[in-house]
Formats: structure tokens, C-alpha cells, sequence
RNA sequence: GGGGUCGUAGUUCAACUUGGUUAGAGCGCCGGCCUGUCACGCCGGAGGUUGCGGGUUCGAGCCCCGUCGGCCCCGCCA
């Protein structure tokens, strides 16, 4: 047989079962395993739907000859009897496990050299050779599966918006440079010599165009560009759910989304997801939470106690509380003794969010246990105690800051101790939105106002008014919808009055000027009947590893980028030749 | 921009408290044996610029400085 020709499949290496028996088949795929017994020779044959056992017997000289030198991640056709297996050798392990293929004949289209790694679950290579040999690492049936899954979730998503007559546009890559929000890419023209185009962040301005030109309810699943550092869940391009309708308010948005979300567990999970969500306003979510993305799958509320820590003589209370800050804490209920190694441990912890320590009181059956009994009364501990609910086995955390940095400390230690603690259930859901956001806050670096969520969303309308007096105060028409503390989807109702617009640019600090030359086309087409609109855009790579229950976007991106932004496989970002730089009127420094 | 952590055979790891002979093991690879395994098994073998550069030392995988790279986090991410 030539190995020009490819054998055509009669089945995939997932198909077959105990009643196929007799059937010649037909199989193509990689070697995944060979056990040679000296006579019988076994091999699994893998594709993307399965492996299937391939048995070689020693009469057939030649067969037994090449499948002895079959080598691992080889490419290879086989044709062959199917035989349902005796009882006593079935694979019970394997869907396929009830039959086996007797080899007749096989062609090997590409013999594979030895791999860097296994192919297999878990994988026993780290990140920087999964990532170099992303084709292989793909090869794993948990990365098939994650593949799958998100095309799945792709087409959900697809079919939903099609069935309420939602319409898929594209919009371009290559489009003005904004102010805001992330540091752009930025695309050299050759055309026009030292202008560039930017890859969007976000098809933000183009859907908000679609709604001013009649395209009420728009999707699209799209890329977005942003070149900021990377985490687990950031990669410098990603994938969103864009949707964008027109002459609606906040409960039209959600209920659209309500059902999106409903829809995608229903089919990817087979869950049934309660609607609608809770709503949660912001100012709530920070005080209880401190985040604006809160996790509701376990408790331990924070509360603040700057009454009473005020009244202590531990002078680091006093002061935080004087000098305009608080005390805040939550109760990790029933966690039991706290060693000092694990108390050390999490005071550095929420030292990286800016506190300065950690107070613990650990409450038990014979007192409190606290390293500020020196300076605290045994009857403030008792209140505080109190004000907590604690009872023995309890422990409470304790951080003395400003606002800002209360929240932020006791916020993600609260998530720290529910995980360190396994309180999470696996099939617990925590699904909300998160509304009432400021529309700006106060950048200390540049003194300025900045929008929360971006420049187009629009204010309340009964807080319009404190935009000049006092912006800080003023409520955004934008919400957030967060899953098990981690926020997937972003919106607003947005701004559709020119006047509106102005106003908000000129909050934001951009000069009238400015804002014609960025975003002149955006305000006069808002001057030719706008329809009032709103929208929301998903994190489609969240969205799809939380379904898949991973805990990095790059297990469900087919080729991602390292945390530095760098491609292990092909090596981009790369240097260009001169001619190429000559072209686009680019010199390097 | 900052912090933490890691980098040793193709690969995943080890080399101890305190720098000291020839840097070890599993998997993979190569050779041999094996007719029912399914991570087959057994015997033997090859395989190393300890990421890179510099320094300290009689002597560095180990200590110091720099640099490159992976991961996690802070800042940043409208």
C-alpha cells in the first residue's frame, strides 16, 4: 500500500462495539500504546472520538514485523477483522473495551520520533514543554475535551442568540487607536507612514454604532486585544461574547443573559441554573465581600467593628479608625486552631494587598486566644466576639486600614480561607450581578477621574445632576455578572445623547478637543437619532474554563501565550527583517 | 515596574543538615527475552555545557551578582 494513499476510515477509533463483530474495518489514527508479548502484539489506536485495541497474532510474519517496530505517535492506517473479546479480557475501562481489531493489514503514513512527553492525563511535563509542543500537549484527550467543550459552548451561545434574533456582525481589527482603558497593539501602516491602526480591546464603539444604524440585538464572538501583564486568567488576546440591544434597560439586558446562562449549563452540564440572579449592589458587595466580584458559596461575611476596636488601647485600632480608616474583620466559623505558621503565613498574605498585619482571635473553650491581649480588654474581646457570633473553634480575622485596603486584604483572604479549607462543594453555584457601580473613581497616580467601567456608560439619571458637584457619588447604569468569584461578563447602559457624552469626556478630564479627534465619529452619530441601548460582553475563555472546571484560560485556548506574552511554539513576538521595518518607515532605537 | 517560586539526562524529579571522589532514579530511547496485554512484564545499555554569563573558593549543581525563561501574585487590565 503506498503511503500516498489514505485509507479511508470505515469508523472512528471510538465506535466500536461487541455488536460490530465480524465487520472489516477500516481505522486511521495515532499509535497511543504497543505491549509486545514476543507472539501477540497489542497497539491502541487513538483519534479525537476514541481508542480502539488492535491485536497483531504471530502467524502473520510480515504484520507481527512491522508492528514490532511500530513506534509510539505514529500516524497509521489498519484494516482488520473486528472480534468481540472474551469475558475474561474485557476492558471495562475503555468504551471500546468489549472488542478488539485483528490487524490484516497496516500502513504507516508518519512514523513518530520519540516525544518530549507522554501523551496522557494528567500530563507529565511542566507548562514551559507543554506550551514549546502545544501540538502534542493538544494530542491529550483532556485538552480534546476541552476543545470540544468550548466549540460546544461556541455553538450555544451561537444558537441562542439566533433563536432571539440577535445578528452575528463582524466588526474590524484594525481600527482607531483610543484613549482609555489598556495600552493598545498597535498596527503600523505602510500607506501612511508613521500612522498606525490599534487591535481592538473591545468592538465597544463599533456595536454601539450598529445600535445608531438599526441593528437592534447584535452578537458576536470575538477577539479582543489588550497589552497589559498577563495571569491565569488574562492572555493578551482573548475571546468575547459581545452583545449589544437596543431600546432596553437593565432587566432587558438580564434577562437575555439570565437565559444565555441558563442555556449553556443546561447543555454543556446538564445543570439547571436558577433565574433570575440576585442583584447586588456594589457598595454592598465591597462591604460584605470586599470585592466587587464576591464568591456566595460560602459565608463569613465581613463586618465592620471600628465602634468598639476604636474604644481598645491596641494604639494600631485607634489609629486606622482616627485617622479615617476602619477595622473590618469576618469569622472563619468552625476552622479550629490556628498554628503560628499558618497565622504567620496569612498575615503575608494579606500584606500583599497593603495591609500591615493581621489580627487573629481564635475563640475557645476556655477564652480568647489572640496576640492583642495585652492591649485589648478581656471585655472588648468578649464583644467583639459577640459581634461576630463566634463560638469555640471559631477564628477571627482582623485587618486595621484604610477603606480601600480593608477590603481588599479581607476580600481575598476570605477566598483564601474557603479554599484553604475546602468550604467550596463541587457542585455549588454562585451566580449574581453586581450593580449600582460608581461611574468614576479617583486615580491618585494621574488626579483624575477615571471611568469605572468605561467612558460610554451611563450615569443614573437621577445622579446626573452630581456629576459637577460631586462625580464620585455618581451611580453607573452598569452591572457585572460574576460566577463563583470570578466576574465573566461586563456592561452597560450606555450613553446615547451627545450632550451626555461631552459632559462625561470632559468629568474624565478629556479636553473637548481630544474627545472630537478620538471619538468625534461616535458623537456625531449620536447626533442622527440614537436609539437608547446597553449590552454586555463575556469573558468567553472564563466562561468556557469554569464549565470545564479549569483553573487557567490556557487550558481552554488552543494556543496561548506564557505569562510574559511570549509564543514557546512558533517564538513571536519576533524580529522583523530591515526591509519590512524600511516599508512601514520604522527605525529601532 | 515590584514580590514569591522554579530552572539538573529527551522528560519528570533527586543529589541531605553545612560547598568535597565518578551528578542518581522513574518514564522514554536502544539491544535482548516473553502468545492475552491494556501504564504489560523481565534483563542489559546508551544518554549530562546542572538555562546562560561573571564572581567568591584549593574546590560550586549547591554561595554571591547579573541575565534569560516557566508559573503564581501585587501594580496594571476603560
Amino acid at each position: 500500500m503506498s503511503k500516498s494513499n489514505t485509507w479511508q476510515r470505515t469508523h472512528h477509533c471510538g465506535a466500536l462495539r461487541p455488536q460490530d463483530a465480524g465487520k472489516t474495518v477500516v481505522l486511521n489514527g495515532w499509535v497511543a500504546s504497543r505491549r509486545d508479548h514476543g507472539g501477540v502484539i497489542f497497539a491502541n489506536l487513538r483519534d479525537r472520538w476514541g481508542v480502539t485495541q488492535v491485536v497483531f497474532h504471530p502467524e502473520q510474519a510480515e504484520l507481527i514485523a512491522q508492528a514490532g517496530n511500530l513506534k509510539l505517535e505514529s500516524t497509521v492506517g489498519l484494516r482488520g477483522r473486528v472480534v468481540k473479546r472474551p469475558d475474561n479480557m474485557v476492558n471495562p475501562n475503555m468504551p471500546t473495551g468489549g472488542i478488539e481489531v485483528a490487524a490484516e493489514e497496516l500502513v504507516v503514513y508518519s512514523e513518530a520520533k520519540p516525544l518530549p512527553f507522554t501523551i496522557k492525563d494528567p500530563p507529565d511535563a511542566l507548562d514551559e514543554t507543554r506550551l514549546k509542543y502545544r501540538y502534542l500537549d493538544l494530542r491529550r484527550p483532556a485538552m480534546q475535551k476541552n476543545m470540544i467543550l468550548r466549540h460546544k459552548a461556541a455553538q450555544a451561545v451561537r444558537r441562542y442568540f439566533d433563536e432571539k434574533e440577535f445578528l452575528e456582525i463582524e466588526t474590524p481589527f484594525l481600527m482607531k487607536s483610543t484613549p482609555e482603558g489598556a495600552r493598545d497593539y498597535l498596527v503600523p501602516s505602510r500607506i501612511y507612514k508613521g500612522r498606525f491602526y490599534a487591535l481592538p480591546q473591545s468592538p465597544q464603539t463599533y456595536k454601539q454604532l450598529l445600535m445608531v444604524s438599526g441593528f437592534d440585538r447584535y452578537f458576536q464572538i470575538v477577539r479582543c486585544f489588550r497589552d497589559e501583564d498577563q495571569r491565569a486568567d488574562r492572555q493578551p488576546e482573548f475571546t468575547q461574547i459581545d452583545v449589544e440591544m437596543s431600546f432596553v434597560d437593565e432587566d432587558a439586558v438580564f434577562g437575555v443573559m439570565e437565559g444565555l446562562m441558563a442555556r449553556l449549563f443546561k447543555e454543556i452540564l446538564g445543570k439547571e441554573v436558577p433565574v433570575p440572579f440576585l442583584r447586588l449592589p456594589y457598595p454592598e458587595a465591597m462591604a460584605k465581600y470586599g470585592m466587587d466580584k464576591p464568591d456566595l458559596r460560602f459565608g463569613m461575611e465581613i463586618e465592620d467593628i471600628s465602634g468598639i476596636a476604636s474604644q481598645t488601647e491596641f494604639q494600631v485600632f485607634k489609629d486606622a479608625v482616627a485617622s479615617g480608616g476602619a477595622v473590618r474583620g469576618f469569622n472563619a466559623s468552625g476552622i479550629g486552631a490556628l498554628s503560628r505558621k499558618d497565622a504567620d503565613g496569612l498575615a503575608e498574605f494579606v500584606k500583599t494587598f497593603g495591609a500591615k498585619g493581621l489580627v487573629t482571635l481564635q475563640v475557645q473553650q476556655d477564652g480568647i486566644k489572640t496576640p492583642i491581649s495585652k492591649f485589648v480588654s478581656e471585655g472588648h474581646l468578649k464583644r467583639m466576639a459577640e459581634l461576630y457570633d463566634a463560638k469555640p473553634g471559631d477564628v477571627i480575622f482582623m485587618v486595621a486600614a484604610e477603606e480601600k485596603t480593608c477590603c481588599a486584604a479581607l476580600g481575598n483572604l476570605r477566598n483564601k480561607i474557603a479554599a484553604d479549607h475546602k468550604m467550596i462543594k463541587p457542585d455549588d453555584l454562585s451566580i449574581l450581578w453586581v450593580v449600582d457601580f460608581p461611574l468614576v473613581e479617583w486615580d491618585e497616580q494621574e488626579k483624575r477621574f477615571v471611568a469605572m467601567h468605561h467612558p460610554f456608560t451611563s450615569p443614573k439619571p437621577e445622579d446626573v445632576p452630581l456629576m459637577g458637584s460631586d462625580p464620585a457619588k455618581v451611580r453607573a447604569r452598569a452591572y457585572d455578572l460574576v460566577l463563583n468569584g470570578a466576574e465573566i461578563a461586563g456592561g452597560s447602559i450606555r450613553i446615547h445623547e451627545s450632550g451626555l457624552q461631552q459632559k462625561m469626556f470632559h468629568l474624565l478630564g478629556i479636553d473637548a478637543d481630544t474627545a472630537r479627534r478620538k471619538f468625534g465619529y461616535l458623537m456625531d452619530a449620536f447626533q442622527y437619532g440614537a436609539p437608547p441601548h446597553g449590552g454586555i460582553a463575556f469573558g468567553f475563555d472564563r466562561l468556557v474554563a469554569m464549565l470545564a472546571g479549569e483553573d487557567s484560560i490556557r487550558e481552554v485556548i488552543a494556543f496561548p501565550k506564557t505569562t510574559s506574552a511570549l509564543s514557546l511554539m512558533d517564538g513571536s513576538p519576533s524580529e522583523v527583517d530591515e526591509v519590512q521595518l524600511r516599508e512601514l518607515g520604522i527605525k529601532l532605537e
